[in-house]
DNA sequence: GCTCCGATGTATCGAGTCGATATATCGACC
DNA sequence: GGTCGATATATCGACTCGATACATCGGAGC
Protein backbone atom coordinates (compact mmCIF):
# COMPACT_ATOMS: atom_id res chain seq x y z
CA UNK A 1 0.00 0.00 0.00
CA UNK A 2 2.46 2.63 -1.16
CA UNK A 3 -0.54 5.10 -2.18
CA UNK A 4 -1.26 5.28 1.67
CA UNK A 5 2.30 5.83 2.29
CA UNK A 6 1.88 9.01 -0.44
CA UNK A 7 -1.30 10.31 0.47
CA UNK A 8 0.01 10.28 4.46
CA UNK A 9 3.14 12.48 3.78
CA UNK A 10 1.37 14.65 1.18
CA UNK A 11 -1.20 15.33 3.94
CA UNK A 12 0.90 16.96 6.25
CA UNK A 13 3.28 19.11 3.03
CA UNK A 14 2.90 19.52 -0.39
CA UNK A 15 6.55 17.35 -2.02
CA UNK A 16 7.61 16.42 -5.54
CA UNK A 17 8.76 12.67 -5.84
CA UNK A 18 12.16 12.51 -5.65
CA UNK A 19 11.69 14.37 -1.68
CA UNK A 20 9.27 12.08 -1.18
CA UNK A 21 10.91 8.86 -2.29
CA UNK A 22 13.55 10.37 0.45
CA UNK A 23 11.28 10.75 3.02
CA UNK A 24 10.28 7.30 2.49
CA UNK A 25 13.20 5.79 2.75
CA UNK A 26 14.71 7.76 5.98
CA UNK A 27 11.77 8.74 8.23
CA UNK A 28 9.69 5.65 7.71
CA UNK A 29 12.65 3.80 7.41
CA UNK A 30 12.40 0.00 6.32
CA UNK A 31 9.19 0.22 7.11
CA UNK A 32 8.09 1.37 3.49
CA UNK A 33 11.51 1.80 1.19
CA UNK A 34 9.57 2.15 -2.38
CA UNK A 35 11.70 2.80 -5.56
CA UNK A 36 11.14 5.38 -8.19
CA UNK A 37 9.83 2.24 -10.60
CA UNK A 38 6.64 2.34 -7.42
CA UNK A 39 6.46 5.62 -7.01
CA UNK A 40 6.22 7.11 -10.31
CA UNK A 41 3.53 5.22 -11.25
CA UNK A 42 1.45 4.82 -7.77
CA UNK A 43 1.74 8.84 -8.29
CA UNK A 44 0.41 9.11 -11.65
CA UNK A 45 -2.59 6.53 -10.29
CA UNK A 46 -3.32 9.26 -7.46
CA UNK A 47 -3.23 11.64 -9.90
CA UNK A 48 -5.57 10.48 -12.19
CA UNK A 49 -8.20 9.14 -9.59
CA UNK A 50 -8.13 13.20 -8.66
CA UNK A 51 -6.39 12.33 -5.22
CA UNK A 52 -3.49 14.58 -6.77
CA UNK A 53 -2.83 17.43 -8.36
CA UNK A 54 0.04 18.33 -9.38
CA UNK A 55 0.51 21.97 -7.56
CA UNK A 56 3.72 23.97 -8.78
CA UNK A 57 5.55 22.21 -12.20
CA UNK A 58 8.60 24.60 -10.80
CA UNK A 59 11.27 24.78 -14.05
CA UNK A 60 14.21 25.34 -12.80
CA UNK A 61 15.38 26.15 -16.19
CA UNK A 62 14.30 29.78 -15.26
CA UNK A 63 17.69 31.48 -15.53
CA UNK A 64 18.83 33.31 -12.36
CA UNK A 65 19.31 36.38 -14.04
CA UNK A 66 16.49 38.87 -13.55
CA UNK A 67 14.01 39.16 -16.28
CA UNK A 68 13.89 42.29 -18.14
CA UNK A 69 11.71 45.00 -16.61
CA UNK A 70 9.23 44.88 -18.95
CA UNK A 71 6.74 43.31 -17.09
CA UNK A 72 5.22 41.47 -19.44
CA UNK A 73 3.75 38.24 -18.75
CA UNK A 74 3.82 37.62 -22.41
CA UNK A 75 7.92 37.78 -22.24
CA UNK A 76 7.93 34.99 -19.62
CA UNK A 77 5.51 32.25 -21.19
CA UNK A 78 7.32 32.78 -24.63
CA UNK A 79 10.69 32.19 -22.93
CA UNK A 80 9.20 29.38 -21.28
CA UNK A 81 7.69 27.67 -24.06
CA UNK A 82 10.81 27.79 -26.23
CA UNK A 83 13.04 26.30 -23.76
CA UNK A 84 10.63 23.43 -23.29
CA UNK A 85 11.76 21.65 -26.62
CA UNK A 86 15.42 21.52 -25.50
CA UNK A 87 14.26 18.84 -23.19
CA UNK A 88 14.25 15.87 -25.52
CA UNK A 89 12.27 13.71 -23.77
CA UNK A 90 11.56 13.21 -20.33
CA UNK A 91 13.72 13.78 -17.01
CA UNK A 92 16.13 16.48 -15.79
CA UNK A 93 15.66 18.78 -13.12
CA UNK A 94 11.74 19.73 -13.95
CA UNK A 95 10.43 19.98 -10.14
CA UNK A 96 6.95 18.26 -10.13
CA UNK A 97 5.16 19.37 -6.49
CA UNK A 98 2.11 17.30 -5.71
CA UNK A 99 -0.82 18.61 -3.41
CA UNK A 100 -3.20 16.19 -1.57
CA UNK A 101 -7.17 17.04 -2.75
CA UNK A 102 -10.28 16.83 -0.56
CA UNK A 103 -10.95 13.06 -2.85
CA UNK A 104 -7.55 12.07 -1.65
CA UNK A 105 -7.89 12.81 2.15
CA UNK A 106 -10.97 10.50 1.61
CA UNK A 107 -9.02 7.99 -0.02
CA UNK A 108 -6.37 8.76 2.71
CA UNK A 109 -9.04 7.69 5.39
CA UNK A 110 -10.48 4.98 3.39
CA UNK A 111 -6.91 2.73 3.31
CA UNK A 112 -6.14 4.06 6.50
CA UNK A 113 -8.85 2.33 7.80
CA UNK A 114 -10.02 -1.18 5.46
CA UNK A 115 -5.90 -1.59 4.91
CA UNK A 116 -4.74 -4.71 6.09
CA UNK A 117 -8.35 -6.33 7.10
CA UNK A 118 -7.45 -9.22 4.95
CA UNK A 119 -3.66 -9.90 4.84
CA UNK A 120 -1.46 -9.91 7.90
CA UNK A 121 1.24 -7.94 6.73
CA UNK A 122 3.67 -6.45 8.72
CA UNK A 123 4.76 -3.24 6.79
CA UNK A 124 0.94 -2.55 5.96
CA UNK A 125 0.37 -2.52 9.86
CA UNK A 126 3.55 -0.02 10.36
CA UNK A 127 2.45 2.07 7.84
CA UNK A 128 -1.35 2.07 9.49
CA UNK A 129 -0.27 2.70 12.78
CA UNK A 130 2.40 5.78 11.61
CA UNK A 131 -0.87 7.46 10.54
CA UNK A 132 -2.90 5.97 13.29
CA UNK A 133 -2.77 10.08 14.78
CA UNK A 134 -5.29 10.64 12.08
CA UNK A 135 -8.00 8.34 13.16
CA UNK A 136 -10.70 8.36 16.12
CA UNK A 137 -9.60 6.71 19.01
CA UNK A 138 -12.39 3.90 18.32
CA UNK A 139 -11.65 3.26 14.80
CA UNK A 140 -7.55 3.01 16.65
CA UNK A 141 -8.88 0.77 18.67
CA UNK A 142 -10.10 -1.76 16.21
CA UNK A 143 -7.05 -1.70 14.13
CA UNK A 144 -4.75 -2.54 17.11
CA UNK A 145 -7.14 -5.52 18.11
CA UNK A 146 -7.45 -6.64 14.06
CA UNK A 147 -3.72 -6.59 14.46
CA UNK A 148 -3.40 -8.28 17.97
CA UNK A 149 -5.90 -11.27 16.68
CA UNK A 150 -3.64 -11.88 13.71
CA UNK A 151 -0.56 -12.26 15.39
CA UNK A 152 -2.14 -14.37 17.75
CA UNK A 153 -3.51 -16.68 14.68
CA UNK A 154 -0.25 -16.66 13.41
CA UNK A 155 1.39 -17.77 16.62
CA UNK A 156 -0.82 -20.62 16.99
CA UNK A 157 0.22 -22.20 13.69
CA UNK A 158 3.99 -21.43 14.09
CA UNK A 159 3.33 -23.39 17.50
CA UNK A 160 1.81 -26.29 15.76
CA UNK A 161 4.60 -26.09 12.92
CA UNK A 162 6.93 -26.35 15.51
CA UNK A 163 4.82 -29.29 17.34
CA UNK A 164 4.41 -31.27 14.44
CA UNK A 165 7.64 -31.02 12.52
CA UNK A 166 9.60 -31.68 15.60
CA UNK A 167 12.79 -34.23 15.30
CA UNK A 168 12.31 -33.76 11.04
CA UNK A 169 13.98 -30.10 12.37
CA UNK A 170 17.28 -29.40 11.77
CA UNK A 171 18.68 -27.08 14.46
CA UNK A 172 19.03 -23.86 12.42
CA UNK A 173 15.31 -24.33 11.50
CA UNK A 174 13.82 -24.60 15.06
CA UNK A 175 15.94 -22.12 16.05
CA UNK A 176 14.55 -20.00 13.29
CA UNK A 177 11.12 -21.09 14.53
CA UNK A 178 11.67 -20.51 18.00
CA UNK A 179 12.75 -16.85 17.75
CA UNK A 180 10.17 -16.19 15.20
CA UNK A 181 7.71 -17.40 17.90
CA UNK A 182 9.08 -15.01 20.43
CA UNK A 183 9.16 -12.31 18.31
CA UNK A 184 5.68 -12.95 17.60
CA UNK A 185 4.82 -12.66 21.95
CA UNK A 186 6.74 -9.66 22.06
CA UNK A 187 5.05 -8.43 19.39
CA UNK A 188 1.71 -9.32 20.99
CA UNK A 189 2.75 -7.73 24.18
CA UNK A 190 3.76 -4.58 22.60
CA UNK A 191 0.66 -4.72 21.04
CA UNK A 192 -1.11 -4.93 24.60
CA UNK A 193 0.76 -2.15 26.07
CA UNK A 194 -0.66 -0.05 23.16
CA UNK A 195 -4.07 -0.99 23.07
CA UNK A 196 -3.99 -0.39 27.05
CA UNK A 197 -2.69 3.21 26.89
CA UNK A 198 -5.53 3.81 24.36
CA UNK A 199 -8.22 2.94 26.69
CA UNK A 200 -6.65 4.42 29.73
CA UNK A 201 -6.90 7.74 27.52
CA UNK A 202 -10.81 6.74 26.87
CA UNK A 203 -11.59 6.45 30.43
CA UNK A 204 -9.47 9.95 31.41
CA UNK A 205 -12.18 11.75 29.00
CA UNK B 1 14.02 -16.12 -3.70
CA UNK B 2 11.41 -18.69 -4.57
CA UNK B 3 13.98 -20.82 -6.86
CA UNK B 4 16.12 -21.52 -3.86
CA UNK B 5 13.04 -22.33 -1.71
CA UNK B 6 11.33 -24.86 -4.64
CA UNK B 7 14.95 -26.30 -5.09
CA UNK B 8 15.56 -26.95 -1.12
CA UNK B 9 11.99 -28.75 -0.75
CA UNK B 10 12.84 -30.76 -3.75
CA UNK B 11 16.42 -32.07 -2.60
CA UNK B 12 14.89 -33.73 0.25
CA UNK B 13 11.93 -35.62 -1.91
CA UNK B 14 10.44 -35.32 -5.00
CA UNK B 15 7.21 -33.03 -5.12
CA UNK B 16 4.59 -31.75 -7.44
CA UNK B 17 3.02 -28.40 -7.36
CA UNK B 18 0.48 -28.06 -5.05
CA UNK B 19 2.63 -30.45 -2.16
CA UNK B 20 5.04 -27.69 -2.51
CA UNK B 21 2.60 -24.91 -2.42
CA UNK B 22 1.41 -26.37 1.14
CA UNK B 23 5.23 -27.04 2.48
CA UNK B 24 6.01 -24.06 1.38
CA UNK B 25 3.22 -22.07 3.85
CA UNK B 26 2.89 -24.68 6.15
CA UNK B 27 6.38 -26.11 7.24
CA UNK B 28 8.33 -23.01 6.23
CA UNK B 29 5.42 -20.59 7.58
CA UNK B 30 5.42 -17.27 6.96
CA UNK B 31 8.88 -16.92 6.01
CA UNK B 32 8.19 -17.81 2.91
CA UNK B 33 4.40 -18.13 1.78
CA UNK B 34 3.99 -17.96 -1.81
CA UNK B 35 1.52 -18.23 -4.24
CA UNK B 36 0.22 -20.59 -7.32
CA UNK B 37 0.73 -17.25 -9.44
CA UNK B 38 4.55 -17.53 -8.60
CA UNK B 39 5.08 -21.05 -7.64
CA UNK B 40 4.18 -22.35 -11.43
CA UNK B 41 5.92 -20.17 -13.33
CA UNK B 42 9.18 -20.79 -11.20
CA UNK B 43 8.57 -24.22 -11.73
CA UNK B 44 8.23 -23.80 -15.36
CA UNK B 45 11.81 -21.38 -15.31
CA UNK B 46 13.62 -23.84 -13.28
CA UNK B 47 12.38 -26.97 -15.91
CA UNK B 48 13.56 -24.66 -18.69
CA UNK B 49 16.68 -23.96 -17.17
CA UNK B 50 17.50 -27.56 -16.69
CA UNK B 51 17.39 -27.37 -13.11
CA UNK B 52 14.12 -29.81 -12.40
CA UNK B 53 12.97 -32.29 -14.78
CA UNK B 54 9.20 -33.76 -14.57
CA UNK B 55 9.55 -37.21 -12.82
CA UNK B 56 6.20 -38.78 -13.58
CA UNK B 57 2.80 -36.94 -14.84
CA UNK B 58 0.61 -39.14 -12.97
CA UNK B 59 -2.49 -39.53 -14.83
CA UNK B 60 -5.48 -40.09 -12.36
CA UNK B 61 -7.41 -40.14 -14.86
CA UNK B 62 -6.83 -43.31 -15.35
CA UNK B 63 -9.89 -45.40 -14.67
CA UNK B 64 -9.87 -47.35 -11.30
CA UNK B 65 -11.29 -50.65 -13.11
CA UNK B 66 -9.08 -53.47 -14.25
CA UNK B 67 -7.98 -53.26 -17.86
CA UNK B 68 -9.28 -56.20 -20.17
CA UNK B 69 -6.70 -59.32 -19.60
CA UNK B 70 -5.40 -58.37 -22.98
CA UNK B 71 -2.16 -57.44 -21.94
CA UNK B 72 -2.17 -55.33 -25.20
CA UNK B 73 -0.04 -52.15 -24.28
CA UNK B 74 -1.85 -50.59 -27.75
CA UNK B 75 -4.81 -50.74 -26.21
CA UNK B 76 -3.93 -48.78 -23.12
CA UNK B 77 -1.62 -46.30 -25.06
CA UNK B 78 -5.27 -46.05 -27.23
CA UNK B 79 -7.40 -45.30 -24.18
CA UNK B 80 -4.87 -43.02 -22.60
CA UNK B 81 -4.88 -40.56 -25.97
CA UNK B 82 -8.64 -41.17 -26.22
CA UNK B 83 -9.02 -39.41 -22.85
CA UNK B 84 -6.87 -36.68 -23.05
CA UNK B 85 -9.25 -34.16 -24.98
CA UNK B 86 -11.73 -34.63 -22.92
CA UNK B 87 -9.69 -31.77 -20.75
CA UNK B 88 -10.56 -28.63 -22.47
CA UNK B 89 -7.61 -26.87 -21.39
CA UNK B 90 -5.85 -26.85 -18.71
CA UNK B 91 -6.23 -27.50 -14.73
CA UNK B 92 -7.47 -30.76 -13.21
CA UNK B 93 -6.52 -33.64 -11.02
CA UNK B 94 -3.26 -34.73 -13.30
CA UNK B 95 -0.65 -34.25 -10.97
CA UNK B 96 2.95 -33.30 -12.35
CA UNK B 97 6.13 -34.46 -10.31
CA UNK B 98 8.86 -32.53 -10.08
CA UNK B 99 12.50 -33.97 -8.73
CA UNK B 100 16.03 -32.09 -8.61
CA UNK B 101 18.58 -32.39 -11.55
CA UNK B 102 22.40 -32.08 -11.22
CA UNK B 103 22.42 -28.73 -12.50
CA UNK B 104 19.39 -28.03 -9.91
CA UNK B 105 21.65 -28.98 -7.33
CA UNK B 106 24.71 -27.03 -8.22
CA UNK B 107 22.53 -23.73 -8.49
CA UNK B 108 20.91 -24.50 -4.76
CA UNK B 109 24.27 -24.75 -3.64
CA UNK B 110 25.14 -21.24 -6.13
CA UNK B 111 21.59 -19.42 -4.51
CA UNK B 112 22.39 -20.37 -1.10
CA UNK B 113 26.01 -19.29 -1.06
CA UNK B 114 25.26 -15.69 -2.91
CA UNK B 115 21.07 -14.61 -2.09
CA UNK B 116 20.76 -11.82 0.27
CA UNK B 117 24.31 -10.60 -0.37
CA UNK B 118 22.93 -7.60 -1.82
CA UNK B 119 19.59 -6.85 0.14
CA UNK B 120 19.24 -6.91 3.41
CA UNK B 121 15.78 -9.10 2.67
CA UNK B 122 14.27 -11.19 6.30
CA UNK B 123 12.64 -14.01 4.15
CA UNK B 124 15.72 -14.29 1.86
CA UNK B 125 17.74 -14.57 4.82
CA UNK B 126 15.72 -16.68 6.94
CA UNK B 127 15.11 -19.11 3.87
CA UNK B 128 19.35 -19.75 3.74
CA UNK B 129 19.37 -19.99 7.39
CA UNK B 130 16.56 -22.81 6.89
CA UNK B 131 18.72 -24.89 4.16
CA UNK B 132 21.97 -23.75 6.15
CA UNK B 133 23.08 -27.29 6.90
CA UNK B 134 23.79 -27.72 3.22
CA UNK B 135 26.52 -25.28 3.75
CA UNK B 136 29.91 -26.22 4.96
CA UNK B 137 30.87 -24.21 8.63
CA UNK B 138 32.84 -21.72 6.62
CA UNK B 139 30.45 -20.39 4.77
CA UNK B 140 27.78 -20.68 6.84
CA UNK B 141 30.01 -18.44 9.24
CA UNK B 142 30.24 -16.25 6.91
CA UNK B 143 26.28 -15.90 5.69
CA UNK B 144 25.43 -15.21 9.71
CA UNK B 145 28.42 -12.62 9.81
CA UNK B 146 27.15 -11.04 7.03
CA UNK B 147 23.85 -11.08 7.83
CA UNK B 148 24.85 -9.77 11.65
CA UNK B 149 26.71 -6.69 9.85
CA UNK B 150 23.33 -6.07 7.64
CA UNK B 151 21.50 -5.75 11.23
CA UNK B 152 23.74 -3.60 12.57
CA UNK B 153 23.77 -1.09 10.15
CA UNK B 154 19.91 -1.21 10.07
CA UNK B 155 20.13 -0.58 14.08
CA UNK B 156 22.55 2.52 13.17
CA UNK B 157 20.43 4.42 10.49
CA UNK B 158 17.30 3.33 12.55
CA UNK B 159 18.67 5.29 15.69
CA UNK B 160 20.11 8.29 13.71
CA UNK B 161 16.02 8.61 11.98
CA UNK B 162 14.52 8.43 15.74
CA UNK B 163 17.28 10.58 17.33
CA UNK B 164 17.02 13.10 14.14
CA UNK B 165 12.87 13.22 14.01
CA UNK B 166 12.59 13.80 18.06
CA UNK B 167 9.80 15.79 18.91
CA UNK B 168 8.51 15.98 15.28
CA UNK B 169 7.50 12.22 16.03
CA UNK B 170 3.90 11.46 17.29
CA UNK B 171 3.52 8.40 19.95
CA UNK B 172 2.62 5.57 17.61
CA UNK B 173 5.35 6.72 14.96
CA UNK B 174 7.97 6.65 17.66
CA UNK B 175 6.17 3.46 19.61
CA UNK B 176 6.84 1.73 16.16
CA UNK B 177 10.75 2.86 15.97
CA UNK B 178 11.46 1.80 19.72
CA UNK B 179 9.86 -1.35 19.31
CA UNK B 180 11.59 -2.27 15.76
CA UNK B 181 14.69 -1.17 17.56
CA UNK B 182 14.74 -3.58 20.19
CA UNK B 183 13.42 -6.28 17.93
CA UNK B 184 16.45 -6.02 15.63
CA UNK B 185 18.67 -5.68 18.58
CA UNK B 186 16.94 -8.87 19.93
CA UNK B 187 17.56 -10.22 16.38
CA UNK B 188 20.90 -9.38 16.46
CA UNK B 189 21.93 -11.23 20.01
CA UNK B 190 20.32 -14.37 18.79
CA UNK B 191 22.91 -14.48 15.73
CA UNK B 192 25.57 -14.46 18.44
CA UNK B 193 24.12 -17.29 20.00
CA UNK B 194 23.93 -18.61 16.44
CA UNK B 195 27.37 -17.67 15.79
CA UNK B 196 28.66 -19.04 18.98
CA UNK B 197 27.68 -22.27 18.83
CA UNK B 198 28.87 -22.52 15.39
CA UNK B 199 32.71 -21.27 16.68
CA UNK B 200 32.32 -23.70 19.59
CA UNK B 201 31.62 -26.78 17.23
CA UNK B 202 34.74 -25.45 15.16
CA UNK B 203 37.09 -25.89 17.74
CA UNK B 204 36.00 -28.73 18.94
CA UNK B 205 36.57 -30.78 15.87
C1' DG C 1 37.73 29.14 -16.40
C1' DC C 2 37.01 24.09 -17.22
C1' DT C 3 35.99 19.63 -16.53
C1' DC C 4 34.45 15.85 -14.08
C1' DC C 5 31.67 13.93 -10.32
C1' DG C 6 27.95 13.20 -7.35
C1' DA C 7 23.50 14.74 -5.88
C1' DT C 8 19.05 16.03 -7.62
C1' DG C 9 15.18 14.99 -10.48
C1' DT C 10 11.67 12.43 -13.67
C1' DA C 11 10.77 8.40 -16.10
C1' DT C 12 10.63 3.57 -18.22
C1' DC C 13 11.75 -1.43 -18.68
C1' DG C 14 11.85 -6.31 -17.61
C1' DA C 15 11.27 -9.61 -14.34
C1' DG C 16 9.09 -11.44 -10.41
C1' DT C 17 5.20 -11.67 -7.03
C1' DC C 18 0.54 -11.61 -5.35
C1' DG C 19 -4.41 -12.35 -5.13
C1' DA C 20 -8.17 -13.60 -7.76
C1' DT C 21 -10.04 -16.49 -10.90
C1' DA C 22 -10.86 -20.46 -14.27
C1' DT C 23 -10.93 -25.20 -14.99
C1' DA C 24 -11.33 -29.91 -13.58
C1' DT C 25 -11.40 -34.09 -10.59
C1' DC C 26 -12.02 -36.61 -6.29
C1' DG C 27 -14.03 -38.30 -1.98
C1' DA C 28 -17.38 -37.74 1.52
C1' DC C 29 -21.64 -36.75 3.37
C1' DC C 30 -26.65 -36.48 3.13
C1' DG D 1 -27.68 -38.24 -7.23
C1' DG D 2 -26.05 -33.83 -5.91
C1' DT D 3 -23.57 -30.50 -3.57
C1' DC D 4 -19.36 -29.26 -1.10
C1' DG D 5 -14.63 -28.80 0.03
C1' DA D 6 -10.06 -30.45 -0.84
C1' DT D 7 -6.83 -31.47 -4.49
C1' DA D 8 -4.51 -29.94 -8.68
C1' DT D 9 -2.68 -26.96 -12.67
C1' DA D 10 -2.73 -22.69 -14.85
C1' DT D 11 -3.37 -17.76 -16.26
C1' DC D 12 -4.56 -12.79 -15.61
C1' DG D 13 -3.99 -8.05 -14.16
C1' DA D 14 -2.01 -5.10 -10.97
C1' DC D 15 1.84 -3.94 -8.43
C1' DT D 16 6.74 -3.72 -6.91
C1' DC D 17 11.62 -3.82 -7.38
C1' DG D 18 16.24 -2.98 -9.23
C1' DA D 19 18.53 -1.32 -13.06
C1' DT D 20 18.90 1.92 -16.30
C1' DA D 21 18.28 6.19 -19.17
C1' DC D 22 18.15 10.96 -19.47
C1' DA D 23 19.04 15.58 -17.86
C1' DT D 24 20.60 19.41 -14.82
C1' DC D 25 22.94 21.57 -10.94
C1' DG D 26 26.67 22.66 -7.61
C1' DG D 27 31.10 22.16 -6.13
C1' DA D 28 35.88 20.30 -5.89
C1' DG D 29 40.16 20.28 -8.06
C1' DC D 30 43.25 21.69 -11.53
Amino acid sequence: MLELAILGLLKEQDLHGYELKKRLSETLGPLSSASFGSLYPALRRLEAAGALKAVEANELLVPARAVPMTGSLGGELAAFRARKPTRTSSGGRTKKVYGITTRGEELFHELLRTAGESSDDDRTFNLQLAFARHLDREARLGMLERRRAQLVERLTKARTAIRTGRDRLDMYTSSLMEHGTETTERDISWLDRLIAAEKRQEDQQ
